[in-house]
DNA sequence: CGCGTTTGACCGGCGC
DNA sequence: GCGCCGGTCAAACGCG
């Protein structure tokens, strides 16, 4: 058994969707079985080490026109929003490594699924020889030998989780039918120390081995110097975090792609952030060589000496995404109540300001008037935040890595006993959302409350309405922002 | 007054 | 060694 301390590189794609997202990360605890073999067993030992979720979301299932479609679905979700709560209620092997709600502290739901059933019935592995067209960590790798693991639908509540960095692995049932039919596609590392690939055929570049040595967090080490792409183009910034600043070393990274509210809302401060559960404030903002859109710095300002971070810039080649980059940890729970002010809000620049935003933003001049953008964010685009992707990226070494989980399970365990309590009294999952809606500062609460609705469709605002309270994945606070957009 | 954003300056790593 | 670049700092200012 080989300790695994290369990166996973992993690509989460929205069936159908042409946006995926690249997640890379070090496995953490797992350790591969040698011959990182393409067997289901790999796969699932992976699965129920449950070191890393994902929570991927397809909206454009909800984009379609297709009316009693939507009805299907919509019953669907509802089935699926309910194994999600379910899963997010009795999770507790969290893997939370940024102390962030959004997408550390919740166990994943597909996991849940998964616990349960034999990997017989659900994984039809096939072998393929085959280079993905899509990610950018896939156009960088080599076509070496890709493992597909199709699973196949049973449940109605599919998906896909895995860990393997040699290894693909598709949900490629009823997209449309299924929220959680994601697929989840593991690309090859080609360019791992030779040590760490098993599969590649593509050796690492001297530099790229120079990284993952020194640093020995490998993040991003089989891409591009200064990006890394996901499917959709969207390129996330990486550079320098493998081998560059010391104060970034051994820090995990989350990178998170979200649609964008409106690409031209972004114009003057450079992006238009969704809230989440956390306080931000804004501490700088940089353009990005090779980008039109800067990006934006922001530090966690719940607690005073929590070290989290996240920047956020648009996707230099799909405006429309926006891509969130989450470091270190909250250090702290969950705000018990969010200030009006606070999160990633405010985004809209005072008259004054905007003038200088403006100046200083000029590539990203659409000339477009505050008015139309925000008639954008309310009713045209929708977009509903929905995490369309998610990348992980642990850089800690295993050993860290452990005792980070360990206390960050500890740490949150305030955040969480809410949780604990409410499976533990065994409440129906109808008494749940109904105590849900009424503790509205709680973070859970928000979680939960915006959350449970992947639904996008830009025109049954009422459908919106009604599952929005019940998406799991609908995390960011639109509306915040939008208003924010009035100032 | 507290908390937010903006923004120019500064710092440090990396490539040449 | 120098310049580039990304990340951070901190002063100035706005808002409720």
């Amino acid at each position: 058994m080989d300790n695994y301390q290369g990166d996973l590189t992993d690509i989460i794609r929205a069936p159908g969707s042409t946006t995926t997202a690249t997640a890379t990360t070090t496995a953490g605890a797992y350790s591969t079985t040698g011959t990182s073999s393409s067997s289901s067993e790999y796969v699932l030992q992976h699965l129920h080490d449950n070191q890393w979720h994902h929570h991927n979301h397809n909206h454009q299932l909800f984009s379609s026109s297709d009316h009693l479609h939507r009805q299907h679905h919509h019953q669907h979700q509802q089935q699926q929003n309910m194994s999600f709560i379910n899963s997010v209620l009795e999770g507790t092997n969290m893997n939370n490594m940024f102390g962030d709600p959004l997408f550390s502290t919740l166990r994943d739901p597909f996991l849940q699924e998964l616990d349960h059933i034999p990997s017989s019935s659900y994984f039809n592995i096939t072998t393929n020889t085959t280079t993905t067209t899509t990610a950018a960590t896939t156009t960088t790798a080599s076509p070496a030998s890709t493992s597909i693991i199709n699973v196949s639908d049973v449940s109605n509540s599919i998906f896909a989780l895995d860990h393997n960095h040699n290894h693909e692995i598709r949900s490629n049932s009823r997209p449309c039918k299924n929220i959680f039919s994601n697929m989840i596609q593991i690309s090859p590392n080609p360019k791992l120390p030779s040590n760490y690939e098993s599969s590649s055929t593509m050796a690492p570049s001297p530099r790229q081995i120079k990284q993952v040595v020194s640093t020995n967090i490998n993040i991003n080490a089989n891409i591009s110097k200064d990006s890394l792409l996901d499917n959709t183009g969207v390129q996330i910034s990486s550079s320098r975090n493998s081998s560059g600043l010391k104060r970034r070393k051994n820090q995990a990274k989350k990178v998170v792609c979200i649609p964008a509210p409106a690409a031209a809302n972004s114009r003057q401060t450079g992006e238009v952030v969704p809230s989440d559960l956390w306080a931000w404030r804004k501490y700088g903002q940089k353009p990005i060589k090779g980008s039109p859109y800067p990006r934006g710095y922001y530090r966690c300002s719940s607690s005073k000496g929590c070290s989290a971070r996240k920047q956020v810039e648009r996707s230099r080649t799909d405006p429309n995404m926006l891509v969130i980059t989450y470091t270190s940890e909250h250090n702290h729970p969950w705000p018990t109540q969010r200030n009006a002010l606070a999160g990633s809000t405010r985004s809209q620049p005072s008259k004054t300001n905007m003038k200088n935003s403006e100046a200083s933003l000029t590539q990203n001049d659409t000339s477009k008037p505050k008015e139309e953008n925000q008639e954008n964010n309310n009713s045209d685009e929708n977009d509903s935040p929905i995490v369309n992707n998610v990348k992980e990226e642990n850089m800690e070494d295993i050993e860290k890595l452990q005792i980070e989980m360990d206390e960050v399970e500890g740490e949150f365990n305030d955040g969480l006993s809410y949780k604990s309590s409410m499976i533990e009294n065994n409440q129906s999952h109808e008494d749940f959302f109904a105590e849900l809606g009424e503790i509205e500062a709680d973070p859970l609460n928000l979680l939960f409350n915006q959350g449970f609705s992947g639904n996008s469709s830009t025109n049954d605002v009422h459908q919106r309405d009604q599952s929005k309270g019940l998406d799991p994945f609908h995390l960011f606070d639109w509306s915040v922002d939008n208003n924010n957009t009035n100032k």
